[in-house]
DNA sequence: AATTTATATAAGTTATAGCTTATATAATCC
DNA sequence: GGATTATATAAGCTATAACTTATATAAATT
């Protein structure tokens, strides 16, 4: 879970690719017409495609010579929606922080305390 | 708007800053005790503590030599509700959007038509 | 006052991401 | 079937981000 968020919110943290996203939500375009939109090269549209659609973001739709993308159904709910599931959830049931979790519960009682604790505040 | 909400996203979109923000999501914690929960270099906290805070997302208590870490208020909802927003607004009104708009706008009609448009699809 | 503790920052290195240029692929048009 | 159009990908370069090691600062302790 932390894995595909992490994806995601790399995937859209990058300006280009929030125009892109942006732009996609008034309509589906293909590539040529990006690029005539941003005014940037197609292989740095395309690879920014790449992204977000590795990303789960976008989808592709082929028409003949043609590349057309549009917001995958998932982005207005889904994407945000992950990482405020990920503050939501319990965080005892995240295995990617199962490690940190022991500690935390332990920080007080074992030797795994540390210099810091030697000096409690009041 | 979608400078402040990049920082966000790539502040987020990193996976011990996922991590640390989960954790100060259970209780505020100074930097030693995130070092110990962690078990990472204090440099290494401190420097993602720090973009942490200025994508401000984690805000800062000092108290004599430690200094406490806790979620910004706005985190459950602002930031998340940030790209949110971002998605929702009328795309006309995101000035960093508006050279991309007015050639959007423009596709079909003026001497910014390109070459895929000679060959329209049907 | 000297030492220890807690944190921050700076310098140097490595890794990652983004951009450009060039090339590949595949469909369309003549 | 050769040329054009649309897109993808690869190679090389540059910029950015992350990590490590070392050092600075400042409070607390002795």
């Amino acid at each position: 879970m932390i894995q595909q968020l992490e994806t995601v919110l790399k995937a859209l943290g990058e300006p280009t690719r929030l125009k892109i996203v942006k732009l996609l939500s008034v309509r589906e375009l293909c590539v040529c017409e990006l690029e005539a939109v941003l005014g940037i090269s197609q292989p740095r549209i395309s690879q920014h495609l790449r992204v977000l659609k590795e990303a789960g973001i976008v989808k592709e739709r082929k028409e003949r010579q043609r590349s057309f993308y549009s917001l995958a159904g998932t982005l207005k709910t889904g994407e945000i929606a992950s990482f405020a599931e990920y503050m939501r959830a319990e965080i005892a049931q995240l295995p990617e922080l199962s490690p940190e979790v022991a500690r935390l519960q332990n920080l007080d009682c074992n030797e795994a305390v540390r210099k810091c604790k030697n000096s409690p505040l009041p």
